[in-house]
DNA sequence: GAAATATACTAGGACATCCAAGCGTTCGGA
DNA sequence: TCCGAACGCTTGGATGTCCTAGTATATTTC
């Protein structure tokens, strides 16, 4: 989508709010600007691992998650909590994810206002397929240190703690 | 959009990937959900303090970067480049923010193919008025500690490097 | 037990991002 | 000088996310 820049944007960027007299909140600018840019560049490696697959992040996050539950099935409201994205997502990921022949949709046994999606065989393969893929081609290669990796779960860990997402 | 889960979702996700013998990416794994998590989080926070305003975070974006720019005017691709985002994405924005009066599309003076975005005192005005919101509202209470900050910058910004963001 | 409240899912709409194509303008090599 | 290649922007389409509202089913309350 472009070449490199010669400078950093977000240096850049730190600097003029410097300049401005927002020196206070300068570093934070600039740390979740980061934030914000390599979560872009992050899907995008991702999305691309996944495309020849025919699956995107947020249908393979379900998939992930399917998998590892027990019966292989979900009712879509948990999925939700779990994926931490408004139902109206996963219905639109489930719609998609059906049509694929990778999941179903059954009535909970006994809720009648449930609906439990479940793994098909070929929506489990797909799940393995892609999840090795993705562990080849991103998790493997992250570009991040070891420490680095550590103290990126435990700083953004405590963030989304204390942004509501868990108890613990 | 959900009450706090009783477990955090992406340690779950990490046992569950050492579970699976995939013990050698689970930490990277966990790392960058949770940097995909957090985007999501700080996203919706600036959204919500930008929404008084009229103004998403794309928008904002442009403003401010318009804001810093000299002459208070930059051509569409170098808008693009700056703010790492796809042309058509600017194309998106600046039609919105033009409708809003906040910005103005005039030729280039020498290059026929290049259009100029630029500052209207509408667009200068309320840039300002948003910037102060934002740091007051958002960076300001990061609820990142100084050092796990500067932390942040340097290892996102090793990595942005990496990928090619760019050169320096 | 019936009415009011809460929960689960879906439909429609607003935005943002990217890609593929198309149209005009500019550059560069033969 | 001229024509092909490169560049800049826009349009149209596919996805994803969220919000608001609507429908159906449970649960609570009186």
């Amino acid at each position: 989508m472009g070449s490199p820049l010669p400078r950093d944007p977000i240096a850049d960027a730190q600097r003029n709010w410097e300049r401005h007299g927002w020196g206070e909140v300068a570093a934070p600018m600039a740390a979740i600007t980061a934030i914000m840019r390599t979560q872009q560049i992050l899907l995008a490696r991702i999305e691309g691992v996944l495309k020849p697959f025919g699956l995107t992040f947020a249908r393979y996050e379900l998939l992930a998650l399917l998998s590892f539950a027990r019966s292989g099935a979900l009712p879509m409201n948990k999925a939700s909590a779990l994926l931490q994205v408004h139902p109206t997502s996963v219905t639109n990921a489930v719609d998609r994810l059906e049509k694929a022949a990778l999941v179903v949709r059954s009535p909970h046994p006994t809720d009648g206002r449930t609906t439990l999606i479940e793994l098909t065989s070929e929506g489990r393969t797909l799940a393995k397929r892609a999840t090795t893929a993705l562990n080849n081609e991103v998790f493997g290669q992250s570009g991040f240190g070891n420490e680095d990796v550590e103290h990126l779960i435990r700083v953004l860990g405590d963030f989304r703690k204390a942004a509501g997402d868990f108890t613990d």
